[in-house]
DNA sequence: TCTGAAACGTTCAAACTCGAACAAATGAGA
DNA sequence: TCTCATTTGTTCGAGTTTGAACGTTTCAGA
């Protein structure tokens, strides 16, 4: 990505607490950070981003180095005063990106990490199960590891067949994000994941009390999140009766530009052939694409087409701003380590935990203010 | 959108309170807010806003920052000081019964609150939504609750009601043992629960590796853990390839001890005529009374009958000790004890969890050893 | 050890934000 | 209707934040 071109901001100027509370997040991502990068992305100069490092570096929130800064070390004498005992244990971490959705993830982990005394090593990998192995492998056999967080890939028998080789690990395996299918006995693997599912029907709900009737789905069948997406959007349909298979559902994965723009005019089509005035687009990236072609093609969003995007990485930077999905990705990455901290202490006899999360919806203007006059429609709760 | 031209608010002046809740809202969109942008959306002045501002940092709610407000950071110091004392919260704990499984969690729960120095105070309930209400509804008039962990009855359309009237509760709310239906849309409820639909799974693929080729189930539908029995005990012969159709399915709720007896020569007959040689039988108790007719009958436990309880409140009683299913019921209530603390400490930021625990297999006499020499079949894994 | 390049920090100015003081408007209750 | 308390708006000096310029320090490689 060219973050150097263009700083991820999209021209609204941030504050400095949000900056600094950026630059900690990249911190706890990539364990250290250069001045000159974080200054390019945020789009400001460097020296604000030295005087940056400078404040927190005060309050022992992280550790100067030349170039730029690192997260705390026990080398850097200036915060060297009160830390209690060394790490206790060591916990590997193997998620599928590391630009994407899962840099916050790793950033929860790492703070609760820290809180716990615990060390953390991640490693980014490949969507793709023989990858997903090559790297747990590499944890066990060249690091320390007494615990084993991981968002493995899970289609097809390689999945099934790394699912099995985890839950037969000797040490105990958390995974994030991510479900073992009840048909696979992977009776020790416990597992924090958001409820995706709950989010977009959360979001049909909020579309139905804007006042829409026909809603459709557009997804990206490349994610594994989407399955369960459209499995929450299929579920809300049928609960405020609405047609299903009236209804549009698309997929736009691996599409480039050209062919995108084709199939958005196709989606748009449909959705005047259909009546559908409004869209749950997964992925975040996309509708923000999708909207900047409802845009161009004088679609009025959201007075024409409602959207909501799920993720929200990006959804604020659109104009108008998207609505979205927001899951809880730091506390995922959070929960799983309590969870491996509490299972590393209490042993065996402690009963395999299973946690789901909710995302919460953030409402923006690409979803407000009822189409058609169709306004005033109340359910009695929602968000 | 013109929002500097006009006020979004149509010339009509909002009350401090609305506004501070619409300066709340813009602010969850869009995780940062300028003093101006909100101030000329909403038609006041600057100063207003920067009052509210201050009103809502000293709240907590807010963190300042030169020019704006962006949510609660860990980064603003302001907040950071202010962690007041444990403050030592009151719990209210409603269960549908004080002597069978819930003492378990009950105890659970209680060890839990000491260690978090909170106030529990149980009161005991009948297996009915009205009752429940009224029992919540004692506690939250007469001592001064700060959370709710409850297990209400969820039958029928006065269970529904009952559920909605807890998720619009202004305290939190838990559910233990018990989960929200998806069409209902209990956004806020928590719970933590028995995957008991697993723990079914288990004692069946238990059986099948004792070589049982033919395994029934024997209910309880007056109490709410069996459908879930029930479904655990179908996904399995399902995963096993057994014939569900062919398999036995009997339910003897509410039976007193002569047509008790009846049945279970009938249940008896059944598994004589179809070849089954292992049960699944739901409460334990059922199961102990399953056991003494085999004997009484002349069948020999496990050789010619294997059976495994669930629940195992007092299956080790029996002679032969039976295996059963274990819940994890302290655990049930030490995470929901857990599970609030954490809530009334973090507040609303929190994503809502929702636990599964797993229950473990304690095998025991009734089950081992092969029926017909059938032995030495061995799946790759089990418990 | 030396040297060039990069990183760093100081100083200063510009732009902007903040809040005190006081004035005006509003609404509740006598 | 009048009064008092509360809320909101205006003005203006004080305070903050940011970035450019430029001299100093640090680092890596010869």
């Amino acid at each position: 990505m060219s973050s150097e071109q263009t700083p991820e901001t999209g021209g609204k100027s941030l504050f400095s607490l949000q900056r600094r509370e950026r630059l900690m997040e990249e911190l706890r991502a990539h364990g250290a950070i250069t001045v000159r990068d974080i200054a390019a992305k945020l789009g400001v100069s460097e020296l604000t981003i030295r005087r940056d490092v400078n404040t927190l570096a005060d309050e022992g929130l992280v550790s100067r180095v030349h170039g730029g800064a690192t997260l705390p070390s026990p080398l850097d004498r200036s915060v060297a005063v009160g830390r209690p005992a060394a790490h206790s244990y060591s916990i590997g971490m193997v998620v599928p990106s590391l630009d994407y959705y899962w840099p916050q993830v790793i950033s929860g982990a790492r703070g609760e990490a820290e809180a716990q005394n615990l060390r953390i090593l991640v490693r980014g990998s490949a969507y793709d199960a023989a990858d997903n192995r090559r790297q747990v492998q590499a944890l066990l056999d060249t690091q320390n590891i007494d615990g084993l967080i991981v968002a493995p890939d899970m289609g097809g028998e390689h999945g099934k067949e790394l699912l099995r080789w985890l839950n037969a690990l000797p040490i105990p395996v958390i995974l994030a994000e991510r479900r073992a299918p009840a048909e696979i006995p992977a009776h020790r693997l416990e597992w924090v994941a958001t409820d995706h599912s709950f989010g977009a029907g959360m979001a049909v709900r909020h579309l139905w009390q804007e006042g829409h009737r026909m809603i459709g789905c557009l997804t990206d069948s490349t994610s594994p999140t989407s399955p369960h997406v459209v499995r929450g959007w299929k579920q809300a349909l049928a609960a405020l009766k609405i047609p299903l298979d009236a209804s549009i559902h698309e997929d736009s994965a691996k599409l480039d530009n050209g062919d995108r723009a084709k199939h958005f005019d196709h989606v748009l089509e449909l959705c005047r052939s259909t009546g559908t005035t409004a869209m749950l687009v997964h992925s975040d990236t996309q509708a923000v694409a999708f909207v900047q072609h409802c845009v161009d093609r004088g679609v009025d969003v959201p007075g024409s087409m409602a959207i909501v995007g799920y993720d929200d990485e990006v959804a604020y930077l659109a104009e108008p701003a998207i609505s979205a999905v927001r899951p809880p990705k730091s506390y995922v990455g959070k929960v799983a380590v309590q969870l491996m901290a509490a299972r590393l202490a209490e042993g065996r006899m402690r009963p395999v935990h299973r946690i789901d999360l909710n995302p919460e919806l953030i409402v923006r203007e690409s979803s407000v203010g009822a189409p058609r006059g169709l306004a005033g429609v109340v359910l009695e709760d929602s968000l």
